[in-house]
RNA sequence: GCCGGGAUGGCGGAAUUGGUAGACGCACGGGACUCAAAAUCCCGCGGUGGUAACACCAUGGGGGUUCGAUUCCCCCUCCCGGCACCA
């Protein structure tokens, strides 16, 4: 064994022997217990940064763990390949986006190889590969034949200039990023996914899934958001007669209805627009603006009446007809009922603009009397105001009114789910082509299977003025697959998260002529799946989604894709940027600008290094290539080594914590496995010796054999139950500050330093397993680590003959005693009431009651 | 705006089921080694008072429950994530 640890040499050895070895291949054996550790595959965005080495390690710290467990492990990979960056990178610099995205994966392999992580590379895929988009068009033909995908039209963002589609991200303060035009809403048609079919399966298996984070299922269902209400219809009788539809969950408020209100885009807003430039007007300024619901939920509340009334459903009362820019078209029926009396916007509206605002419910709070708006205004309560239903509660009211609306034919109760089906289409080049056709004779066609895939030019390099497919003939011209004639092929493409909703089902059947094959049965569902919080929303729910149709056409068994998630917190940094004449923003990465702080560190000001200019300050986010503030792993790796990345980042906090990016820390780490390189040198120099088995110890050592089997009981329990490792980490730390406190050559004392070394390699193997790789070598000559299996405590040296229990007096801490771990109650409580610290404080006082926690502490509280 | 989460020394964090607040590490200060520096090793390190023993205060702010609260409950502030076309 060298006496200096070289990272370089040590990585390059272990890394060569498990290439060797092809150590990390996984096939379906039936005779262990199988565990698919599956992290969320990467964007290729250039280069790897922080959050993927942290997401990476996390995802084979615990293959790593398992794997020394007995689990059959499989730890894959692959690219999350089509998107949006492909097409900017294109823009800039003129390259097309598959040689980009090609590059960056090659050079994200290479720098994923160079952190050692256990990956089976024979299962990678990109998706932006036919191979692999084929089969979502096939999924998409299989459902759009089942009326699980459709058409219809959906909101998108507008560039009047650049006569574009922008992505939201693209809007910036309701401008184009590229243009500074104000952004307009437009209708177009799109294909839909029916995701809302699964809405009650989706809903219901939440409760099902013990692996989750609470926060993440109750997000989702918040999302899905199941309402109960009732639908009512005022009817009207505007061009020659109608009924308005409107969804409430306070159907008990009817009776205080004092208007009605309808999205911009609205039928009957469009009608009454005909006749009233003003209103037409107000439509018009309606659709200025992104379609976010975060930036339409905060938008100044605006309306305008339309002139036009409709009818009360049950007083039979005139109630006025508005267009309300907080209404959307997409939601529910896009208009709504008006209770300013106990609805929060729709007071603050009646108060706008002069409309009356009727008391219907007595809350326990009090009596509704309007203005300031009080939280307890929209609070169930009592019906009062409201005729015959005065006195019903509110379970009470909703059922009375439900039932006379039913008799008129003007309502029932109804169940409304927030979510909304899922849009797929996108009017981009850098994504999966969606099979369909358009013939002027037979209409939309989808392609049929013998012509899968539907193969995306890569040589198209887009201008910021739409989708390049629109202008490419070669893609374009096709015939109809029903008559045969001169047709046109659908230029949208899928969304991306389309590609993400099913990669880890491929993974499983790597190569396979179908979309997937039975291997699938062995591995799903994936034990554990590791990724960031940000997708706990949209990306898993999507695959849940996809992973419940493709049971439904027998392509799986798995109902739910993934047992166990842990969500990884963000790592965050800086974001500096500087906005332009126009409305483009230019984003600086930190290295790139100087910061003046005050003395609590707050940032005063930043400039330029380039030019000396002020840049602005956007506060902290994630790291992300489009704000340029993600940190490059690779000037870590290359300085100090894979492992010392590795433990820096597994060290820095805890997975689930957001960490916000700072390399402090990262030369502790380094300083950490020179001190355990160096123990474990000192040791093996003086010769190979067997680990501690039995024979009487000095107290001394058996404190260090308590201390190592306590460390590794702990460490156990971090790694597979908690799924913490910065205490791992911490803890081995103790361990080895212990060790060099030893000053023992004796026999017991090799025997029992030889057997912390041993263990703690062993512990700390899965995060740092090249070091460990070299040290296990070392310390058991011939020895091969990957063969080495976890370790088990041993019972006898956690057994103590005295305990220290803690004495406090009225929750003070005051003392400490030391108590034979047979002692009864009694003993214990005369100890801690003689112990002189504890004389002190009780002296003079009356002893109340003295709380014995068994192994902690003594409390006397007295008085 | 809505949904979810977070806040503990100068910094990252520990305290796992309500039981010794600050483990471990970083930074910093002092010392040893050295011609010197780096590296390494040793010591100190929440605040206030005190020579010290020790005492009091302290887990974003305010209240509550409890013998005992970083942990549970209520209210508030700030920060982060998501909001359906960033992925």
């Amino acid at each position: 064994m060298q006496a200096h640890y070289s990272p370089r040499e040590v990585e390059a050895q272990a890394q060569q022997l498990w290439n060797e070895r092809n150590a990390f291949a996984a096939t379906e054996d039936n005779a262990k217990p199988k565990y698919y550790c599956l992290s969320m595959f990467p964007y290729p965005s250039g280069k790897l940064h922080m959050g993927h080495v942290r997401n990476y390690t996390i995802g084979d710290v615990l293959t790593r763990f398992h794997q020394m467990k007995g689990y059959n492990v499989m730890q894959p990979m692959g690219w999350d390949a089509f998107g949006l960056p492909a097409e900017n990178a294109a823009m800039a610099s003129n390259v097309a986006p598959a040689k980009w995205t090609y590059d960056n994966i090659a050079y994200m392999k290479k720098q994923l190889k160079s952190l050692g992580f256990a990956i089976d590379w024979s299962r990678e895929v990109a998706t932006c590969t036919p191979e692999y988009y084929r089969w979502n068009q096939w999924l998409f033909l299989r459902m759009l034949e089942r009326g699980i995908v459709y058409q219809k039209t959906g909101t998108v963002n507008w560039d009047p200039v650049d006569q574009t589609v922008l992505a939201n991200e693209q809007v910036i303060d309701g401008r184009g990023w590229r243009t500074g035009a104000v952004v307009e809403k437009r209708e177009i048609p799109m294909y839909y996914m029916s995701i809302t079919q699964y809405a009650d399966e989706l809903l219901s298996e939440l409760d099902k899934l013990s692996g989750w984070p609470e926060q993440v299922k109750l997000m989702q269902k918040n999302w899905i958001g199941k309402s109960f209400g009732v639908r009512v219809g005022f009817p009207h009788s505007i061009e020659g007669g109608g009924t308005l539809w409107v969804f409430t969950t306070r159907a008990d408020t009817l009776m205080g209805a004092t208007y009605v209100a309808v999205a911009a885009e609205h039928p009957l807003a469009t009608l009454a627009a005909q006749t009233n430039p003003a209103l037409a007007a107000f439509i018009e300024e309606c659709k200025k603006g992104g379609v976010t619901e975060a930036e339409l939920a905060t938008q100044e509340k605006k309306g305008m009446a339309t002139g036009l009334s409709v009818t009360h459903p049950l007083t039979g009362e005139q109630l006025p007809l508005w267009v309300a820019n907080y209404v959307l078209m997409g939601y529910g029926e896009g208009a709504v009922m008006a209770v300013p009396a106990h609805d929060e916007r729709d007071f603050a509206f009646a108060g706008k603009y002069a409309l009356p605002i009727k008391p219907v419910i007595r809350t326990a709070s009090g009596d509704t009397t309007p203005a300031p708006w009080q939280e307890a205004y929209a609070e169930h309560g009592t019906c009062i105001n409201s005729g015959k239903y005065d006195g019903l509660n509110f379970d009470q009211a909703v059922d009375a009114i439900a039932a006379d609306l039913s008799a008129k034919n003007l309502g029932e109760k109804k169940t409304t789910l927030r979510l909304r089906d899922w849009g797929i289409s996108r009017q981009r080049y850098w994504g999966t082509p969606i099979p369909i056709i358009h013939c002027e004779t037979c209409g939309s066609v989808p392609v049929p299977d013998d012509q899968l895939p539907v193969r995306l030019p890569e040589d198209l390099i887009p201008d910021g003025s739409g989708n390049p497919l629109n202008k490419c003939a070669a893609f374009l011209n096709c015939t109809c697959p029903k008559c045969g004639k001169a047709a046109r092929r659908e230029t949208d493409t899928m969304d991306t998260f389309v590609d993400s909703s099913w990669y880890f089902l491929r993974y499983c059947s790597p190569g396979a002529d179908k979309m997937v094959d039975e291997r699938a049965s062995y591995w799903m569902p994936a034990d554990q799946y590791i990724g960031g919080i940000e997708h706990a929303i949209l990306h898993l729910l999507y695959s849940r989604f996809w992973t419940k149709v493709m049971r439904d056409l027998g392509l799986t068994k798995t109902s739910e894709p993934f047992a166990n998630l842990l969500t990884q917190g963000m790592v965050l940094n800086h974001i500096f940027f500087r906005k332009g004449d126009k409305s483009g923003i230019t984003y600086f990465a930190p290295d790139e600008v100087d910061l003046t702080r005050d003395d609590k560190g707050t940032i005063l000001s930043v400039k330029s290094r380039a030019d000396g200019e002020p840049v602005e300050y956007g506060g902290i986010g994630t790291m992300s290539k489009s704000k340029k503030n993600g940190v490059d792993p690779q000037g870590l790796i290359e300085q100090y080594g894979a492992d010392t990345a590795r433990l820096f980042m597994m060290f820095a906090a805890p997975p689930e914590n957001t960490l916000e990016w700072s390399d402090a820390g990262v030369e502790g780490a380094s300083r950490f496995l020179n001190r355990l390189w160096k123990a474990v040198h000192a040791h093996v120099e003086k010769g190979v010796v067997a680990a501690y088995v039995g024979g009487d110890l000095s107290v001394e050592l058996k404190a260090m054999r308590f201390q190592t089997h306590s460390t590794l009981q702990k460490v156990s329990d971090d790694y597979a139950r908690r799924k913490i490792f910065n205490t791992v980490i911490a803890s081995n730390m103790e361990l080895l500050n212990a060790l060099g406190k030893l000053n023992d050559d004796s026999a017991p004392a090799r025997a029992v330093v030889q057997e912390a070394l041993e263990l703690a390699t062993l512990m700390l193997s899965p995060i740092v397993p090249h070091i460990s790789h070299a040290l296990w070598a070392a310390l058991k000559p011939g020895a091969v680590l990957l063969e080495a299996s976890w370790p088990t405590v041993d019972a006898s040296a956690l057994e103590q003959d005295e305990i220290e229990l803690v004495v406090q007096v009225n929750g003070k801490l005051r003392g400490q005693i030391r108590v034979a771990k047979s002692a009864s109650k009694e003993q214990i409580e005369d100890l801690a009431r003689t112990s002189p610290n504890v004389q002190k404080f009780i002296e003079g006082l009356m002893i109340k009651k003295i709380v014995v926690v068994p192994g902690r502490l003594v409390n006397i509280v007295a008085g």
